[in-house]
RNA sequence: GGUCCCAUCGUCUAGUGGCCUAGGACGCUGGCCUCUCACGCCGGUAACGCGAGUUCGAAACUCGCUGGGACCA
């Protein structure tokens, strides 16, 4: 049988770190097992409709690499996959598990429910449903029936007896039948509760395992339940450990940023973001963690994921973005760089390959814009580090101390001359062999023969490029800037020291 | 409070009774490279929660304790 787990989100508007990960492996699973992955929308418990919640959902996952076999956008064979479009599905399961007594009509008004809680918590009691409804004869279900009392639908649940489930993960769970509440499978309104729908789809929808947080552990018994009361075939059940903020408690938005949009924002790629989720809580056989989308599609070993929770700690993210920034196509990196330069307003877009430079006005090309944001890629650690990285390119007259043009013990005076020789030197070079290399052999000539200290040129005159104690190379730079900008910045350094 | 789960460096983890004076990655740190920063390379730092047991031998198995977490209230 081939494998079909399926991703069951409740549409919120954001997607949460831990059900990216959650996502993640569960679509790892699907296609490292050569099978399907399904996208359900669990909606039935939305307080309110969230606006466009479901199409940003699934635009966040295409941007991670995810992307469904079958969905509410899809479609596919076992449909609807909205959960509010199967309300007459799980209508018709309900009598059906009514009729296999499996399940039974609780007529109890919430004010007696809250009357009965009360009085367990007085008593020091657990507080579950007392089953006042649960053993109610057929002429007074439909005495209460007829006169129109509202109801609900709880499962029945065996009086004694050890309930044992397997878990993929954890292995064997055993619960004392005796603990477990008579929990409500639909409500008075109808509309079925999270436990019974996602049974009934998973079932429906041929689901071979059943892939979610550990948080759903303490509801594992009840699912179990329902199946053998359905007298359906059990699925795999896989539950994955929970994430963890640093400070041990659950993951939220209090301790930093939680959602996926947040850190593609913030300038993190797709890769990096799963290569990084993707290790917690699992690891690969060998130790290469450095995992590209489609080895992991290959390699994801469901064995292999861990059973203890994992603290979400983003030291290690922005080693794996810094990783992969570095190893992205000089065209590909502008092009996720562009947005924020252009946020910044440090240019403006003109035309299909040209950008106005906001300071100065002048207009350069994509190839310019290449130039730039390739001198910074092995620096940056996040795209949105890119602004401030570069923004000594776009400005017109840079702004620096005088003394930061001197380097180490040397004098101003030593300064100047430094660079007024430089200046000299270059001016002489022609634009068209004006290039990184060529700079470097006939500056490294100068130093040379001028039996000068290396630093004692090129850190003035890369000073004088940038206004920067750290910035790319000297060469680099210049090189980038062209003949005439270099030649300026220098003059104007010139004066200053 | 009840039920369940978990427990190796600061963090993610490898580890299925002898290959473990515990391996990798991030972080931190020393050095090399170098005009600076970054990258890269070489090195260092640092962990089996505690206590019993099983065993010739335990990080690994069992039990208890402690700690953390989840769920329900």
């Amino acid at each position: 049988m081939s494998v079909r787990v399926r991703f069951a989100p409740s549409p919120t508007g954001f997607l949460h770190i831990g059900s990216l990960r959650t996502a993640l492996f569960t679509y790892l699973i699907a296609k490292s097992g050569g099978g399907k992955c399904i996208l359900r929308i669990e909606d039935t418990d939305q307080e309110r409709e969230v606006e466009g919640a479901v199409e940003s959902l699934i635009e966040i996952l295409r941007w991670v690499g995810i992307v469904f076999d079958e969905g509410p956008h899809v479609g596919g064979n076992y449909g609807p996959y909205t959960q509010t479009e199967r309300v007459d599905i799980y209508d018709k399961y309900a009598r059906i598990l009514l009729e296999k007594d499996g399940a039974y009509r609780c007529f109890c008004t919430p004010e007696r429910l809250k009357e009965m809680r009360e009085e367990q918590r007085i008593n020091k009691l657990p507080t579950r449903y007392d089953r006042r409804c649960r053993n109610l004869t057929d002429a007074e279900i439909s005495e209460r029936l007829e006169s129109g009392e509202a109801f609900v639908i709880r499962q029945k649940m065996p009086l004694d007896g050890d309930v044992v489930v397997y878990d993929g993960i954890q292995g064997e769970i055993r619960f004392d039948a005796s603990h477990l509440d008579d929990h409500v499978l639909v409500k008075s309104n109808g509309i079925p509760t999270y436990q019974f729908a996602n049974v009934v789809d998973d079932h429906l929808m041929e689901i071979t395992h059943v892939t979610r947080a550990d948080e759903w552990i303490p509801s594992f018994p009840k699912n179990v339940l329902l199946y053998r009361a359905f007298g359906w075939d059990m699925p795999e059940f896989v539950h994955y450990p929970v994430i963890l903020n640093k400070g041990g408690g659950k993951l939220s938005k209090r301790h930093g940023d939680v959602m996926v949009e947040e850190f593609r924002d913030k300038g993190y790629l797709p890769d990096a973001l799963v290569n990084f989720c993707v290790l917690l809580g699992w690891h690969p056989k060998d130790d290469n963690e450095i995992l590209s989308f489609h080895e992991l599609e290959r390699n994801f070993d469901m064995k292999s994921i861990g059973a203890s929770a994992a603290i979400f700690d983003t030291d290690k993210l922005d080693y794996f973005n810094g990783y992969y920034i570095r190893h992205m196509l000089p065209n590909d990196l502008l092009s996720v760089c562009l947005p924020y330069l252009i946020n910044a307003d440090l240019i403006k877009a003109v035309n299909d390959d040209g950008f106005e430079i906001v300071k100065s006005g002048k207009v350069v090309g994509r190839n310019y814009l290449e130039g730039v944001v390739a001198l910074e890629q092995e620096r940056i650690k996040k795209i949105s580090d890119v602004v401030g990285a570069v923004d000594f390119f776009f400005v017109d007259e840079l702004e620096y101390a005088p003394e930061l043009l001197i380097w180490k013990k040397m004098t101003a005076g030593e300064a100047r001359t430094n660079l007024d020789n430089l200046l000299k030197i270059l001016d002489a070079v022609p634009v068209d062999s004006w290039n990184a290399a060529v700079l470097e052999e006939v500056i490294g000539n100068h130093i040379k023969s001028a039996g000068l200290n290396v630093g004692s040129v090129l850190w003035p005159f890369r000073v004088s490029l940038t206004g920067r104690k750290a910035s790319p190379g000297a060469f680099e730079v210049a090189s980038v800037l062209g003949k005439e900008e270099t030649l300026r910045r220098m003059g104007k350094a010139i004066k200053q020291v």
